[in-house]
DNA sequence: CTGTTAGCGCTTTCAC
DNA sequence: GTGAAAGCGCTAACAG
């Protein structure tokens, strides 16, 4: 692999020549530098990214953290957010963490720079851990943290709001017998972290209290795999009460939902109402078109990358907010 | 940030033996090891795997490189592939490079060990570029290469095959009006690659071949962007002779064709039949479920780290292959 | 069993 | 305008 070494020799210039070529960082000669492009073009030399970083302790690498990207939300982020930050010069790797917590110890040793967490599982202590390290860190939460030390940037889209209308939408069509399913992401550090309470599973708690629903009025039912949704829902048709509206943590789950209930001849919205949530770009897709909240997913990438790289450049910056939307489609 | 000289001083021993404790790569006293190990758990010392590589010339650090992210396919390799990575104490860092060739160059300065290349963008000529500068190439390809460097690792699923016999299916079934529609991956760098010919492709085209279709009895179509398939879709429903089956290129562009066929009211399978490729795990999810052939990707992320690792560790490899197998789904 | 040391490829200060 | 040199954090050969 070419070194700058040989850049150095072949123009007949010092290491230090090369480099201010390359970055621009100091007055070279004209002729000098056209010397040192040919050179550099003749023998294919590529910086060394790694020297760089260790000299500089930038490594222009910057950490999409999620867990669970069977989700396609997390890829149609993942995919928009790469894009981001290439543009800037940054790469991006991209890390499924699963229920691992074994996973981010080695990505840690990898010294990125900031860290764009599209996860619930972490605690506020582990994200300050982080933060304190020097790592810029951009949350996208999902649920409450409690002491979130200050150089953290959130960003939070009013996902309360946005199911409470799902939910208020769904009780003016009549409904008043719902179950309740999600990921169960939420739900493992629950002793560690205090009180992680999701917005999503509150605002449907909270609407359904609000009618005066009773304890047989909802039920709440949580998945880690998806081949356990067929059993769930199997109990819930067998419920004395009849449930008329499944509301889903998010559209993929939503979407096993329907294809389960086709499956065994219950018809979708007219049978039991189905609800999705994050407005994919498969929402809108398949069919039947989900009926969901619209998260505005197209604004998380730049705004991301951007709150990003002003805390890595020691910018002042804000937590953004944005609203999210009731979108009506065909499933309920 | 922590580093190795600290905890080196707090233990009181040399750096040296920090790294002997951390890579066991040398005998270390008992006692001394312990004491290093409480003051790295006290210290919370994290090595650099930044410097580490410098030093080794190893980034412990793959690259996945696809270009179509929005392409349910992807998403499904990468995840798994990471998984596998991370198992054997690498980063995974996904690239969905689009259409831009700008991006591999950055990639490329970051020296990574190896990357799993999952497009049909590259030219033999850019991916023997690649092996020469010694990173390990693994490259699931889609179409012929032609003088590739014996040192990259090819995963071959035949596909040929699967589409051949696809399309005997379908011809079984009466269909002799056919459209085949592909993205256009394979078309950019044609005159570049000399012969890309795509597999799928030539298997539709010569099994209608084989048939005796006339030039009218099919048309072909590629998109780029999704939402051109709506006009596609549009021209192919004016043609004069009927066309009874629309055969995509994967699985994806299916789901999009069919769900724009039913918004116009046009049955699936009753009035066209529509076929997808891949079998990704939606295939089977969402309905219709789809007709279409499987890859049996499962078996794609475990093979390409292994290859990975191989080429990376000078072990002796071979090429991989196996058999792709139609799925018959509800949409032909 | 432990320490000393050279050097990976780069940036950057300072001297010329 | 250009070059010499120090040093980022680490590994590994070698000496003791």
């Amino acid at each position: 692999m070419v070194s700058r070494k040989e850049v150095a020799e072949k123009a007949n210039v010092s290491q230090a020549v090369v480099s201010y070529v390359i970055n621009n960082s100091n007055y070279v000669n004209a002729k000098t530098r056209e010397r040192v492009e040919k050179v550099i073009a003749e023998l294919g030399y590529r910086p060394n990214m790694i020297a760089r970083s260790l000299k500089t302790s930038q490594s222009h690498h910057i950490a999409f953290v999620c867990n669970d990207f069977n989700n396609p939300f997390f890829p149609q982020i993942a995919a928009d957010v790469t894009k981001a930050a290439f543009e800037n010069g940054y790469l991006l790797s991209i890390n499924d963490l699963g229920y691992d917590d074994t996973r981010i110890e080695l990505l840690l040793q990898y010294k990125v720079d900031g860290m764009f967490i599209a996860s619930d599982l972490f605690t506020s202590e582990e994200i300050n851990a982080f933060a304190q390290q020097g790592i810029a860190i951009v949350l996208f939460s999902n649920r409450k943290y409690h002491n979130l030390d200050p150089s953290v940037a959130c960003i939070k889209i009013d996902i309360y709001d946005g199911m409470s209308r799902l939910m208020i939408y769904l009780l003016g069509k009549g409904h008043r017998n719902f179950a309740f399913i999600s990921s169960a992401r939420f739900e493992k550090r629950e002793e560690a972290s205090g009180a992680p309470e999701n917005y999503r599973y509150s605002a449907f708690k909270d609407r359904v209290a609000e009618w005066g629903g009773s304890e047989e009025s909802f039920t709440i039912e949580s998945v880690v795999a998806f081949d356990q949704i067929a059993d769930i829902v199997n109990k819930l048709l067998h419920k004395r009460t009849k449930v008329t509206a499944i509301v889903a943590g998010n559209d993929a789950i939503a979407f096993m939902i329907i294809e389960y209930l086709q499956s065994r001849g219950v018809r979708v919205p007219q049978d039991v109402a189905v609800t999705g949530f994050d407005a994919i770009r498969y929402a809108s897709i398949f069919s039947p078109k989900l009926t969901t909240v619209d998260l505005h997913l197209d604004w998380m990438s730049q705004t991301a990358i951007t709150l990003l790289l002003r805390i890595i450049r020691k910018q002042p910056y804000k937590h953004v907010c944005w609203d999210s939307e009731v979108r009506i489609g065909d499933s309920a």
